[in-house]
DNA sequence: CATATTTAAGAGTATTATATCTTAAATATA
DNA sequence: TATATTTAAGATATAATACTCTTAAATATG
């Protein structure tokens, strides 16, 4: 549902919201404790950046780190930098004129279940997840390796 | 989050659902009135054909049909012969460890959503959205130019 | 000011998904 | 039995995503 791309976002910002949030944090840090490519990485925050959900600072003691306070960063403000909106605004069987006027077969029961959706990735900040479970796994369930092998893209 | 072979797929089938179902239909007529490549969609009826939920018959006068009554077949069934069940499976973040054990910090969150829309696509029968409304849009709206502008893949 | 460190930006490659084409197999019918 | 029709299967082409590399820009520090 949410691409790679937007998965290692999200990881690494609720990484950035359990650190010290007043220095910068190196990005091959967040790489090597995330098990991703940091060539990977870089270019996800580079978005996550532009967007203005991060901080970077170039040079020494550099990285990048959060523009607000977790409990202000949403995980759909996340979704919405690196995927777009298309998840939450379109009709699930890809009809462009589906709507109230026009409804296709799937729109009620679709509107519904992706109001929750929406709503739930509304009210889930970066500082709840940062409070969950370590995201961090062991290396023999390492993400990138599993992720070849169990996701389709 | 369904992929454009999915959606194709289920179209496909409702249109079916809407149909003679005795008879076998034509694919190029099909792929017409969807407004769909007949070679892109030919593919993809083979994978339903082959998974049991559509049959086929060649040589003249031959096509596809449904091999259940409308009634008997879901949304769901229709996603998982084509698109796997990854989406109804996997956790939100991609980590493969993720599960009650040692839940990753949306696992509860979720798997709650996910189970209503699991719910949802097995509640939906091909019956139901075939007596909804009519899947064929006009030429200005024709799902594929539209499709090509709109969504991401 | 020179060097090392670090992100930014753009180009390049690889893989997967989408889409098309060609040939083979089945079958109706003239 | 010959021909036309239609799906099946496999090969090829194109586009999107995932991933990597190189060079540039910023900046700390010796």
């Amino acid at each position: 549902m949410l691409s790679k791309s937007c998965i290692n976002g999200l990881r690494a910002s609720i990484l950035l919201a359990q650190k010290e949030q007043d220095e910068f944090i190196n990005i091959q840090k967040i790489s090597s404790e995330l098990n991703v490519s940091f060539y990977f990485l870089t270019k996800i925050l580079q978005q996550l950046t532009s967007s203005g959900i991060l901080e970077s600072y170039k040079g020494p003691n550099g990285g990048v780190k959060l523009a607000q306070n977790p409990g202000e960063i949403t995980f759909r403000d996340i979704v919405i930098s690196i995927d777009g909106d298309h998840l939450l605004k379109e009709c699930i069987l890809g009809l462009p004129g589906c709507g109230i006027e026009k409804p296709c077969p799937m729109h009620e029961k679709w509107t519904a279940l992706r109001g929750n959706l929406q709503r739930l990735m509304e009210d889930v900040t970066l500082k709840d997840l940062a409070n969950g479970n370590d995201l961090r796994l062991s290396d023999e369930i390492s993400p990138f390796k599993s992720i070849n092998l169990n996701i389709r893209n």
